[in-house]
DNA sequence: AATATAGTTGAACAACTGTTCATTTGTGAT
DNA sequence: ATCACAAATGAACAGTTGTTCAACTATATT
């Protein structure tokens, strides 16, 4: 960590004073831009929108989005790293669900951002 | 677009078709995640959270990030382009603002679910 | 007019990401 | 036990991304 470097001084030093202190931890902000990472891709937003409306099994998402089991199957594992959904195996299928509340709630506001 | 091909048959024909009509145009979910992409990045959060702060000049945020000008600027023309900042040059310099009223919310509700 | 400075830009490079393909695991049905 | 099937996995590949470097633009200062 902090391996990159400026090439210049600073303009305004009271800005900047003034608003380094109110960064978050390094820790946190990667964490926080993890998880958009993960939401940063067309397939997942998908099986995250098919989720919010009905559990749903990987070959019926793999139909859904029209892609191939093993795509999709590696996709929902980034998204159980993620914590963002659970599996639970019921008979020969595995079952995913949402496992967060607030995915709808940012959903919903990226949503706005977007549609104006 | 519908280039990618499924390798099997649905087992719940039935939730398929129910979760099917609800799922968004494929065009507004790609924008989504374009969306998403912008802010999964490390140094793109510290720069809107900086700004949240204050608006700050280039050459200020490089010091800020400890990164060199180039690499702040480049970041921030991805951020004008997703219209999350804007830019005005005063004197020598070029400042730059927050241009979008849900980013705040947006980032208070995924440190919501980071933190938990 | 000449110089210095702030910021932008494009090419290049390494690191990372998503899908495909082939194989494997685990479970239910025969 | 054997077979069929749902899902998971790992390697490989192409496509994308972020930073660096060098060059360039535009403006302010002398």
């Amino acid at each position: 960590m902090e391996n990159k470097r400026t090439d210049c001084e600073a303009i305004n030093i009271d800005i900047v004073n003034k608003v380094r202190p109110n960064m978050p931890e390094m820790n946190l902000l990667y964490e926080l831009s993890d998880f958009f990472k993960v939401m940063g891709d067309g397939t997942r937003i998908q099986l995250l929108w098919a989720l919010e409306e009905s559990e749903m099994c990987v070959g019926d998402l793999a139909v859904l989005l029209n892609m191939t089991k093993s795509a999709v199957s590696h996709q929902l594992k980034v998204l159980r790293t993620a914590k963002l959904v659970r599996a639970q195996k019921r008979g020969k299928n595995v079952y995913y669900a949402l496992d967060d509340h607030h995915v709808k709630h940012i959903l919903e506001k990226a949503l706005e951002h977007v549609c104006e």
